[in-house]
RNA sequence: GCUGAAGUGGUGGAAUUGGUAGACACGCUGGACUUAAAAUCCAGUGGUCAGUAAUGGCCGUGCGGGUUCAAGUCCCGCCUUCAGUACCA
């Protein structure tokens, strides 16, 4: 009978789907196990044969553990909002809930057909409204709470209001914003309910604030750093810019320390584990203040401003009226050169707003002097707009475009002449912090360093460094983030003309400003020690700055020192003498005695932006009343995602949810009313935003536990039963991304009793990426040699030359290429003899379809002439090699775009699911990054047919109850301990093979047995379910294999009465000798030492020394 | 630059603690069956040299050293490839 693997696995998928075999039950007395794999994004293109690679072996490990006794939760899901979908719908019109629900069902065909045992009653979907209501319900916990740092865990906001109300925040230590500005408990009692609000957003886990953003114009939306590569999106590489946003934010840096100690805890790969601690990025040194010295500036200004005109300028700029407000509040964000200040005197004048670095004044119009001002101004090199009150309060972004022109096309001229600008009062307390990881080399400092977006640089400039500097920031300004990075050795900066104080020594450093230092991280500021850090030093060669040496007996002079162990500190006063351990020590010590610095521990992790302007994704369970947040009680969610006409954001720049008309919350009927009712005053505007990718990919392995469950997440019983993921398989890309949220989300809810575990995954596999093998052809391009292609000059010469292709045996080189083409036009008289000398030909590289080439890289000629991409070559010529057309192969990653992507549909009709699941893991390590070669498929096909073949005589089953012979069982037990120890170290491709040895030894000894073939079946149905199954079935099995118990090894029928030793000499092998494993060493050597073969090989030599090592190997030196 | 992983036949890859390098496959070559092809089966297949042959010698795990009776495996120094990350103070 024939192997019919179409009919077999047809049959036994539909068993299982309608016996509900690997249904998980949520109590048993056997032990848990839980296998997940990274849940997909249904993408439109379905899935290829890189896709299950992981699925495969987690299947495979999960019908293992069943064998082996465990009640095995293997569940399956869609990660389903995501931007394909809403790029598609906002092309189309389609809704991404219809192209979402096709593409789930190509997904589910396809890895149907594959034979997974999925329990799909607990399929999630993150799209799905009864899902989506447990991402919202996290938001609100997380938005309900704060980070207590003395608990060292999440607590209900509600304990931080009661500390407040009875003492103040003086006394608190939690994770919270870094301008809290401190208050007693008479001050918050005092303050108005929106104060309150305000204050405790700066403490909540996810809070609003104006971010700096990575906003791409392209897609209308903001990126997390993770979705950005080498400065474009990774989806479709658009552009990205920097731009400040009012977004919900994640406090995942309160988690920082957790989130590196539950490192130690889980049996991840040291790759991932490692990418993590770089990512969370935790340094541990020392905030140091340097003062900034105000007798050193130079100031030239003329008008000094009495202490009581200052108080005055401070009063106005902190009470600004209605229409100051609103338009300070558009321009205050902007940064380095366009940064505008408020209320600043120029002259004798005091002006609304000025850009300093574009020498533009803004003012409200309607002042006495106005004509008075202007021309001091423009004297002063200034130009000046006006607005009135009107024009702001009622288009303030028409007024915000005109002074954006006004930056980028200064109507004024600078004029050389020096202008009398008060830098309006560095203030006696201006400091600069720095933050260091050394700082016990404080006393190498010789200058310190600002981003040139720092915000002091502009107040502690000197008149005479002015021009340097404004020259300087916009120079950076102009250079993208991208120029900047890629360009790392050019050293540039300035110097600011104005000096700090030496915390220690009290001596002058110089500040000056540099792009190697970066704004948004540790404070944009660094103390400079040339001697030990490279930057630094390379800093201070280029520009002439002192490098002190503090290290004793350390030469500098070629570069910095940067080594700590073992280096003793020098010139360093009470540090001198001191090796870097102690010397850091005291130098925090001193630090915080004298109140300039303090021990610190930094982190690279920045909070989490939470908001996306985006459709096809949760929206947020809230609404603004009064400007403030609110969350909607839980009670009433989903707040389902409305339905919108375009997918685009609105013509002003809101979100696509702006276009919902049904998007109001009415907090009295608590529910989404039209947003008609807005002017109701208890009906309020929700939000607009909706939640990242990676809400609903957080904490979606806890909803498997109990995916109906209406109430809870998951009912407490069952998150008690099923804890954390055992296994947990997918790929190292979301190394920074959801694996680092998932991990966050599960502490937080761990904190809050809603998880018994506060991390999700004990063990992690990453599979290695499956790379596609293309094929190319030779395509011959023809051009006169004057230089025009023959489209170009289509004359006599060339009229008769066809499309050639030339099979890639037949040249090596473009000369032997060109010849090879000539010779057949010339052969052919396509090409008159006469202008071959006109010719020229070059060769082209094309892609082709893989499915169009054979195992041999033989391509399918006809095929490729009617291959719809090659419209072009159907009247093309192909020159052959004996017959036969070559391709040449390289390997690339599998992509449409290369014609290389191999379904694994097609391999399924052609070989069968258990073969391609064979295949997949056969090609090599997990882990390993491997190329896909089709051709390869023949190998685990035919081990399948022989396999099956074990089974018949002929067309007849016939398997015997005769009792096995003692090599059939030494093949049998063989075989048991290889597979069981290869599942149990993931090493899938070794147990494969071990599978084909044991089949060809069975053939070889024609054994139908029973009791061989029988517990072979079940050591193969985790790796080939369906043959298994049915040969299974055919042995008269009632029940499914699934629920047989994996084979026992039994050691005694490995037990070997002879080796074969292998015998060598001086270390090399030179003949084999079979002895008895009972013997002793002496009797070994005293065997091997009469050996003729022996004998020969030493001719008459005497041995020097015999190693003999009982059971594995003898040899003999001399 | 830093971090991590890896370099073994024509190809994918084996070699658990140092102990017969190349298992198992693909591909290739030859043969059987067939009118022919496909399928199937059998044999050979790291390189090189010698021999009609059986067989035997030498060389071989990125390169150069070292430890050892014995090294793909351990140590030192380099080279290359891939992945991640990047002026992190």
């Amino acid at each position: 009978m024939q192997y019919n693997h179409q009919e077999i696995e047809k049959n036994w998928q539909k068993f299982w789907a309608d016996n509900q075999t690997f249904k998980a039950i949520n109590e048993s007395e056997k032990p848990k196990y839980y296998v997940l794999d990274m849940f997909p994004y249904p993408s439109g293109a379905g899935l290829h044969v890189g896709h299950p690679l992981g699925y495969i072996a987690s299947d495979i490990y999960a019908r293992y553990k069943r064998h082996k006794g465990f009640n095995v939760l293997h569940p399956q899901g869609y990660d389903s909002f995501g931007l394909p979908a809403e790029q598609y719908a906002i092309q189309t019109g389609q809704h991404p809930a219809k192209t979402t629900e096709e593409n789930i069902k190509t997904y589910r065909r396809q890895l149907d057909q594959i034979g997974f045992s999925f329990d799909w009653s607990r399929e999630v979907r993150t799209s799905n409204p009864e899902y989506y209501k447990w991402t919202q319900w996290i938001f609100i916990q997380l938005f309900n709470s704060w980070y207590n740092k003395d608990t060292d865990k999440a607590e209900d906001i509600s304990t931080l209001e009661k500390i407040f109300k009875k003492e103040g925040n003086t006394t608190v230590n939690a994770v919270c914003d870094e301008d809290v500005t401190s208050f007693s408990s008479d001050e918050w009692k005092a303050f108005s309910k929106a104060a309150q609000e305000e204050i405790l957003l700066q403490y909540r886990l996810t809070y609003l604030s104006d971010t700096e953003v990575n906003w791409c114009p392209a897609l209308g939306t903001v990126l997390a750093n993770d979705e950005i590569v080498n400065g474009v999106s990774e989806r479709g590489s658009h552009p990205v810019v920097r731009k400040k946003m009012t977004q919900w934010s994640m406090r995942i840096s309160a988690y920082a320390q957790r989130l590196l100690d539950g490192l130690e805890t889980i049996d991840w790969p040291q790759p991932l584990k490692d990418s993590q601690t770089n990512w969370i990025g935790k340094s541990v040194g020392a905030m140091v203040s340097f003062q900034v010295d105000v007798k050193s500036k130079d100031l030239t200004s003329e008008v000094k401003l009495t202490y009581k005109e200052l108080d005055a300028l401070k009063e106005l700029r902190a009470n600004l009226s209605k229409a100051e407000t609103t338009l300070w509040n558009e321009i205050k964000n902007k940064k380095g050169a366009s940064k505008f200040r408020k209320k600043y005197t120029i002259g004798s004048f005091l002006v609304d707003y000025v850009c300093l670095a574009k020498n533009l004044i803004v003012e409200f119009s309607g002042k006495e002097d106005e004509a008075e001002r202007t021309v001091f101004f423009n004297k002063e090199g200034f130009n000046v707009i006006r607005f009135s009150n009107e024009e702001v309060l009622q288009n303030v972004v028409k007024v915000v475009s005109e002074i954006n022109f006004a930056i980028q096309f200064p109507k004024v001229q600078k004029t050389e002449s020096k202008k009398n600008v008060t830098s309006s009062a560095v203030e006696k307390s201006d400091k600069i912090d720095v933050f260091t990881t050394r700082p016990d080399t404080i006393f190498g400092v010789s200058f310190l360093t600002l981003a040139p977006e720092h915000e002091l640089v502009s107040k502690i400039t000197t008149d005479t460094q002015k021009a340097a500097v404004e020259a300087y920031i916009s120079a950076t300004a102009k250079r993208s983030e991208r120029d900047r990075m890629a360009d790392v050795k050019t050293i540039s900066g300035a110097f600011t003309g104005a000096y700090a104080v030496h915390p220690f020594t009290g001596k002058q450093i110089p500040i000056w400003i540099g792009d190697y230092v970066l704004a948004n991280y540790g404070t944009g500021a660094v103390m400079a020690v040339p001697c030990g850090d490279q930057r630094d030093y390379d800093f201070a060669k280029h520009f002439d700055i002192a490098i002190p040496n503090i290290f004793e007996g350390v030469d500098i002079s070629e570069a910095a020192h940067s080594d700590k162990d073992g280096t003793v500190i020098a010139n360093s006063d009470f540090l001198s003498g001191l090796k870097y351990k102690k010397a850091l020590k005291l130098a925090i010590f001193e630090l915080e005695k004298k109140g300039a610095g303090y021990g610190k521990v930094n982190y690279r992790l920045r909070d989490a932006v939470f908001s996306r302007q985006r459709y096809w994704g949760e929206p947020f369970p809230v609404y603004y009343k009064d400007g403030m947040p609110q969350m909607i009680a839980a009670e009433h969610l989903p707040i389902v995602l409305p339905e919108v006409e375009k997918y685009l954001p609105t013509e002003d720049g809101k979100p696509p949810l702006g276009n919902a008309t049904e998007w109001a919350w009415d907090s009295r009927a608590k529910k989404v009313v039209s947003n008609d009712k807005l002017k109701n005053k208890t009906v309020y505007p929700l939000e607009l935003n909706t939640m990242p990718g990676w809400a609903g990919s957080s904490y979606y392995f806890n909803r498997y536990m109990d995916p109906h469950n209406e109430n809870e997440i998951a009912s407490k019983e069952n998150l008690e039963y099923w804890q954390n993921i055992d296994l947990y398989i997918g790929g190292s890309e979301h190394a920074t991304g959801h694996l680092l949220y998932a991990r966050f989300w599960q502490k937080f809810l761990f904190d809050k009793g809603i998880v018994p575990v506060d991390e999700f995954a004990k063990k992690l596999i990453n599979q290695g990426m499956i790379l596609g093998t293309s094929a190319f052809v030779y395509r011959a391009s023809v051009f006169v040699k004057n230089g025009c292609s023959i489209e170009a000059s289509n004359d006599d010469v060339i009229e008769k030359i066809p499309t050639v292709f030339v099979s890639k045996n037949l040249f090596s080189t473009d000369d032997e290429f060109e010849a090879v083409v000539k010779n057949y036009l010339l052969d052919n008289k396509l090409l008159d003899p006469n202008f071959a000398d006109l010719v020229l030909i070059a060769k082209t590289a094309l892609h082709a379809d893989v499915s169009l080439v054979n195992a041999s890289d033989e391509l399918d000629v006809e095929g490729f002439k009617n291959h719809p991409i090659n419209t072009d070559c159907k009247d093309a010529h192909f020159i052959l090699d004996a017959g036969k057309y070559e391709v040449s192969r390289e390997v690339e990653k599998m992509s449409k775009s290369k014609y290389n992507v191999v379904n694994p549909d097609d391999i399924v009709a052609e070989y069968g699911a258990d073969a391609l699941r064979l295949f997949e893991m056969f090609l090599g390590p997990l882990e390993q990054t491997k190329p896909w070669k089709t051709s390869g498929i023949s190998g685990v096909s035919s081990f399948l047919k022989k396999f099956w073949k074990l089974f018949f005589n002929g067309d007849n089953f016939e398997v015997t109850e005769t009792a096995p012979t003692k090599d059939e069982l030494k093949t049998l037990h063989k075989t048991i301990k290889k597979v069981e120890e290869d599942i149990e170290n993931f090493s899938f491709n070794t147990s494969v093979s071990t599978f084909m040895i044991a089949v060809n030894e069975l053939t070889a000894l024609k054994c139908n047995k029973r009791a061989i073939l029988e517990p072979l079946l079940v050591l193969l149905s985790p790796y080939a379910p369906h043959i298994t199954e049915e040969l299974w079935s055919k042995l008269g099995n009632k029940e499914s294999i699934s629920t047989a118990d994996f084979p026992i090894f039994e050691a005694k029928h490995l037990i070997e009465s002879a080796k074969n030793y292998p015998i060598s000499f001086n270390g090399k092998m030179r003949f084999t000798l079979e002895l008895p494993l009972d013997l002793s060493k002496e009797e070994i050597e005293k065997a091997v030492l009469e050996n003729e073969k022996t004998q020969e090989q030493l001719q008459g030599r005497t041995p020097k020394k015999i190693i003999i090592v009982p059971g594995k190997i003898v040899n003999i030196v001399g």
